[in-house]
DNA sequence: CTGAAAGCGCTTACAG
DNA sequence: CTGAAAGCGCTTACAG
């Protein structure tokens, strides 16, 4: 067994109190005792255990994070943010992968609340009713990130996904493109599916530019489907010069399909994604792309979940810059 | 205030001994009783306390793991795996972030003991005697994962190196290659960066192929790092058709690199990779490298964990098995 | 400056 | 079948 306060207690010979005081810098001990206190904790090597405290304070310095799929490099970024604020802090992170599962995240949502953890972070999903009641019956600060709601004390961290959309495409006009397809993400995502798809319309109705049915294929984000969806708008009559992408995994998976079928990017087709994940930089040619600062969001978001824990006050939203990174996947069509 | 035991009890008129048997699914209460009490605790929404639980049981159903990096593919797969079976034996995981830093490691462990987890997870790095030493403090399980020790009591996952650089290498060979460069990992990384190179070097005396000093140039395994080893190595000669690069992210660096110096992959030059991770299918072209199974080591190593938490006693090894993946970046110089 | 005592929310012998 | 009581390892009034 490790030892317990009383041992060190005991052995120092005072009460437990006052190894208790010593231990969290509280006053009421003479320095004596302090010095004495300290060298048998030393000597026993005691260290305070954080589930007994965790009772009484009613505080477990642990957050939680809820992730559709912990598994891409959009999650593994927005986790590292996270971690690194949290142990600046002094907090543990509890990772969830939910797999886009309800069942399971309700199970998680219960667990976590058994678990006491102060506070959690909602990833990426849309926050169903049947979460939100979870949540708000367990009484705990929740942020979002990369998503948002109407429901009242959650405050979100994200970007503002049509308008970077729109960007997107405004981009592709700025360089002649006039014809322009879109790989959108699940089709009634609200968050990150319908939006980018209107930022979409949008840019192309203010240029006063065709927009077809037909130029529009969906996925879910990844690579994968991002693959099929691909081979399924190449089905159609290509009459586009360029194809907005809503992940930069899907435009990826666009520009390896592209290659399989001899059409060569940018020159036969130019290509712009959204995230500017890792991956983005590594492929050839580089992909120009929204960048949204998943590593900062992260951060941002675990910072506000920490000063609502402190405050016990709901914390405002923020909407994160984009930006567009130029690599080298489009190309000007301006003479 | 959530209710607690009390509440319930007081409800449903019973001790809270009787309460806790049943939720605990003990015997010694009468079916009328236990219809009750699980009435009582329906109606007031009555959620058990871990961390109560915890303190009393000496479990708090809760892993660690901790990587020298949390957001490369490589660690998010391998965590993945791990997340996946802890949930599956209902139990939670909290991952650090090391970022290669000792002090902070010793840090995690250190907070990781006063949070009483039941067992570790150590990924990716050597196991350093100081953290030995922690982690004998703690009386806590530990896997290890791709990474291993001659430590006792600390069993690993993980794909045996040099057999897995040696079949890389082995690969080129027989598809015509004698002239064969390689990207190494961390020089002096006694895990991952000798013995690949020594699987490099021993495929090649073992076909009286030649070895030269400047065929080999050392990155971290990162793609940054890379695409400046690969910048270096492209200063010396180019007389070798192939290189085996130490891990996917710096085979990608090298595609890049290459890509901008017009070399033409594979007709001027093969490239094998090392880890298999999505990157490799999402890049053009696809990346022929070495299989290792991440997601399921993540979940060996997991299921180890939990036997040792369970039954207190040592488990096995496991060498994890790779395989070539072949896809487009090696081209076949046989005639 | 210091300690005895109550209590956090549970589980588990023990006694009936 | 059931409850009173001790105890897990701490913190925090309260009293001195």
């Amino acid at each position: 067994m490790n030892p317990t306060i009383k041992d060190v207690a005991r052995q120092a010979q005072v009460s437990i109190a006052t190894v208790s005081r010593v231990l969290n810098n509280l006053t009421g001990y003479s320095e004596e005792t302090k010095v004495k206190v300290l060298q048998v904790i030393k000597e026993m090597g005691y260290q305070p255990n954080a589930i007994a405290r965790g009772l009484i304070n009613k505080r477990t310095q642990t957050l939680a994070v809820i992730f559709p799929c912990v598994s891409n490099s959009f999650s593994a970024e927005v986790l590292h943010g996270i971690e690194e604020v949290a142990h600046r802090h002094q907090h543990s992170v509890i990772v969830c992968n939910t797999s886009d599962d309800g069942k399971r995240t309700l199970n998680y949502l219960q667990v976590l609340r058994e678990k006491q953890v102060d506070g959690i972070i909602f990833a990426s999903e849309v926050l169903q009713d049947s979460y939100y009641e979870a949540l708000q019956a367990m009484k705990v600060p929740v942020v979002l990130i990369a998503t948002e709601t109407d429901k009242p004390h959650i405050p979100y961290v994200k970007v503002n996904d049509k308008q970077a959309s729109y960007d997107a495409v405004n981009y592709l006009i700025t360089h002649g493109h006039r014809h322009i397809a879109m790989m959108g993400g699940t089709k009634d995502d609200l968050v990150a599916g319908v939006p980018r798809v209107e930022g979409y319309k949008q840019a192309l109705a203010d240029h006063h530019l065709p927009y077809r049915e037909e130029w529009i294929v969906h996925a879910d984000f990844q690579f994968d489907s991002g693959c099929t969806a691909m081979e399924q708008l190449l089905t159609r009559p290509r009459d586009y010069t360029a194809i907005f992408a809503a992940s930069d995994e899907m435009a990826v998976a666009i520009m390896t399909v592209a290659a399989k079928h001899g059409i060569r990017i940018p020159g036969d087709l130019s290509v712009i994604g959204y995230d500017n994940v890792k991956l983005a930089e590594m492929v050839v040619p580089p992909l120009t792309t929204v960048h949204q600062p998943l590593v900062e969001m992260g951060e941002m978001a675990c910072e506000k979940l920490l000063t609502m824990i402190q405050t016990g006050e709901t914390v405002d939203n923020t909407i994160a810059l984009h930006s567009i990174v130029e690599r080298k996947t489009v190309s000007d069509l301006r003479d």
